[in-house]
DNA sequence: GATCGAGTAA
DNA sequence: GCCCATACTCGATC
């Protein structure tokens, strides 16, 4: 499917505005919107995109009642939620088109290239896409709809991408669509000659025409095994593989490239043993993410879209399991890794010595002739100088021919360093995962060839009245500015002074305040808060006396804190930076407190909302009492009349296409809470404004200790280790953070310096 | 290109 | 064997 094709613009809503209308602006603007039927250009104007929502001319079949979609000339596709049928429909639909958006009774979806290479990639053919459409449709299927997805899908699935004997071979039954391909010259320059002649190498497979007789074939290929019953195919180089691939797009040559992998029938690859255990169930839709991937028997490559907490790790260790070859499986950071061997051990009966992780601290090697690896983008893609034993371990990896690569947060992956990965790695069979498939800039489609088609995506809310995910309530609370702040922030010219600004606004802090309090004292939560910013993030959790986990948080500290958090009563609270925001497990915590965040960064929120919709042993509750009710609670503190605000709609946007709607609350703490929460006394403000407009100048978090010695100096280097003086900072007498730290020093040792050559010398002083 | 923050190395 | 300080590389966003 197209993925992205909407994602890369965030539409300019108003918030009072329903989101619907802009999507759809956002939409049809869009260069990949391929229908421009009887609508003019510039639809963003209001007249033209009145006519454009014209329906009156659509043709109503009789029983239009008992059918579920509308069809629209332009490629969009609308699903009545309510319809008996949505859920069969939205099974086809999402096969089919793109979704733009998904509120509670009407999805909205669009119909692009890309999302019918998804379709035809899955082994649905043209002509059963118009059947199904058509009698799913309450109008008569608009010529152009049709005439679309005909000419749209006759290329596709002539071209297959496969891997032999460690070589890249472009494969097709027609040689004449090779020639084609050869006449681009990105193809023509990466292809390698190997016997000599400059003639198409043919092959006669049988056991590939034996192997999918009973399954479901696209017309070409079933053509191809009708006619000639072999395949012609060219040698590519595979450091050229994704230029190739990007060349055969639908937007480009338009003979998109399957990649499947016939696993079954690879002798050369030696099988791992690895079988599901049997108490591994996966979930209905779990199971149909499967079905997409495997449908002919085969792997194809391509992705899978799962919210955070619904179990995607199962869906990996299930595919793995299936192809039973050597899998390579990539994650974003080392406590990730750490929890994907701890899947695989959990969901399948592979043997220890098989499966081995690779991160800085654990350079492990599985014994035998096949096996697991689990490693990291980073550690696979990284530039820099590498320990002799990594070289060893990279050279390994470099040299396999895998059978499944196995790429979690997929999102990442068209950064420009990690999709060095897919080139480095040589796999049969790619599988990516991603609970949110956006990134605020266009290279999201770029997926489409780095990996393949999205396979599948499952509707957050259906999860939700399914009681597989919580429940959430969101809510973005307005937090005014108090009148000294505002006035610097108005005087301000730099942006990051005005962040400063807005983030440490005191009313943000007693909203925040007052709602840890409510949370932990009367519903028994667990919270966890969200701040980018390590200036605010190190402000509030000393002042409110709170752990906190952040990048130099070393190893052996997040893993305390996080048990305390989880086991004992006396941790509630717990403070992250943009470590937490992808991958940290925390099933306990069920409400989330933002009070800053990476600017308008739509997948970031997506992620942090991921972090509480395990929210588990609360589901019971709820489906119990057969009310619905919301089990967990996102807040979003922003401080009204500033840049954050902006941001924040534009945050939001993912979840509101998802279906989920934000409340705004304005009187946060109410106005009785006054005087128990801090920075009650303008004086207490103005010194924390003081404190602000002075942290960008010097060190980060700098601060003048009450300290046993009157070395100014030495206290100043003290200081800006800041979280290492902590517990100095906070009086010493936070119990909560006292318990985690380690010893005398803690882990902040991220901060620049600023003067290194001086700091240096006192470090001297202070430990020689 | 700048800023901020995370991860790796030895 | 663990921990620390530091340099470096990289990603996401504006």
């Amino acid at each position: 499917m197209g993925y992205g094709e909407n994602s890369g613009r965030p539409s300019k809503r108003n918030k009072s505005s329903s989101s619907k209308e802009d999507h759809r602006a956002a939409a049809s603007d869009d260069e990949d919107s391929y229908f421009v039927v009887g609508v003019n250009d510039d639809d963003r104007d209001g007249d033209e995109e009145g006519k454009k929502r014209d329906f009156t001319k659509l043709e109503l079949k009789p029983d239009h009642a008992n059918r579920p979609l509308w069809a629209c000339a332009d490629g969009r596709i609308f699903l009545e939620t309510f319809s008996p049928l949505y859920k069969q429909a939205y099974d086809f639909l999402i096969a089919i088109a793109e979704p733009v958006c998904r509120p509670e009774s009407m999805h909205e979806y669009n119909l692009t290239p890309h999302s019918l290479y998804a379709a035809v990639s899955v082994g649905l053919e043209t002509e059963t896409i118009i059947a199904v459409l058509n009698k799913l449709s309450k109008t008569k299927l608009p010529k152009e709809m049709i005439d679309f997805i005909h000419a749209s899908t006759a290329n596709y699935g002539k071209v297959k991408l496969v891997l032999k004997k460690n070589r890249y071979l472009v494969e097709s039954p027609f040689p004449e669509v090779l020639k084609r391909l050869l006449s681009d010259e990105v193809i023509s320059r990466a292809r390698i000659f190997n016997e000599g002649g400059d003639g198409f190498t043919v092959s006669r497979s049988i056991g590939e025409i034996e192997g999918t007789h009973d399954e479901l074939l696209n017309e070409a290929q079933l053509a191809a095994v009708a006619e000639e019953k072999e395949a012609h195919s060219f040698e590519i180089d595979p450091s050229q593989v994704e230029n190739v691939k990007q060349k055969c797009l639908p937007n480009a040559l338009n003979y998109p490239m399957l990649e499947e992998y016939d696993f079954r029938n690879d002798t050369i690859n030696p099988d791992l043993d690895m079988e599901l255990k049997p108490q591994a169930q996966p979930r209905p839709y779990q199971e149909k993410s499967l079905s997409k991937m495997f449908g002919n028997g085969r792997a194809r490559s391509g992705i899978i879209v799962l919210p955070c907490g619904a179990g995607k790790s199962l869906v990996g260790v299930s595919a793995a399991c299936r192809i039973k070859k050597s899998c390579l499986c990539l994650a974003t950071n080392a406590v990730s890794v750490d929890q994907w061997a701890f899947q695989f051990k959990l969901w399948s009966n592979i043997r220890d010595e098989n499966i081995c992780r690779f991160t800085s601290d654990s350079k492990e090697r599985f014994r035998g002739n096949a096996g697991v690896v689990v490693t990291t983008y980073n550690m696979v893609a990284f530039g820099g100088k590498r320990s002799e034993e990594s070289e060893k371990i990279i050279e390994e990896i470099r040299n396999r021919e895998w059978g499944l690569l196995l790429m979690d947060e997929v999102h990442v992956v068209p950064a420009h360093m990690f999709r060095k990965v897919i080139s480095i790695t040589k796999s049969h069979c790619k599988l990516g995962l991603t609970a949110t498939l956006v990134r605020e800039d266009e290279r999201i489609t770029d997926l489409n060839f780095l990996i393949g088609p999205k396979l599948y995506e499952a509707n957050w809310l259906d999860l939700v009245k399914g009681g597989f995910i919580a429940n959430v309530q969101c809510a973005e609370v307005w937090c005014p500015m108090t009148k000294e702040f505002f006035a610097e922030y108005l005087k301000k010219e730099n942006s990051k002074k005005k962040q400063a600004l807005y983030v440490m606004n005191p009313n943000k802090f007693r909203a925040c305040e007052f709602l840890i309090r409510f949370h932990e004292q009367q519903r028994d939560d667990k919270i966890i808060v969200f701040a980018d910013n390590l200036f605010a993030l190190t402000e509030y959790a000393m002042k409110l006396r709170k752990p906190m986990i952040y990048g130099a948080t070393s190893h052996i500290e997040r893993t305390k804190i996080l048990e305390a958090f989880k086991t004992s009563k006396e941790v509630n609270t717990v403070f992250l930076s943009k470590v937490g925001d992808n991958s940290i497990d925390i099933p306990e915590a069920n409400v989330i407190i933002q009070i800053s965040s990476h600017a308008g960064s739509r997948r970031q929120e997506a992620q942090r909302l991921g972090r509480i919709l395990r929210a588990k042993g609360r589901l019971q509750d709820r489906m119990a009492g057969g009310k619905e009710e919301y089990n967990a609670f996102f807040y979003s503190l922003v401080s009204t009349d500033t840049q954050e605000m902006y941001y924040s709609t534009k945050r939001q946007q993912f979840l509101i296409d998802q279906g989920y709607s934000f409340k705004v609350i304005t009187s946060l703490p109410p106005p009785d809470a006054g005087p128990e929460l801090s920075y009650h006394r303008l004086e207490d403000q103005l010194s924390l404004l003081g404190k602000v407009l002075s942290a960008g100048d010097d060190a980060v978090g700098l601060e003048i200790l009450e300290d046993d010695t009157d070395d100014i100096a030495l206290q100043k280097a003290r200081a800006r280790r800041n979280v290492g003086s902590m517990s100095a900072m906070s009086g010493a007498k936070g119990m909560y953070y006292q318990e985690f730290r380690t010893g005398q020093k803690g882990g902040g040792a991220k901060s620049k310096p600023k003067d290194p050559a001086k700091r240096h010398q006192l470090f001297k002083k202070r430990f020689v």
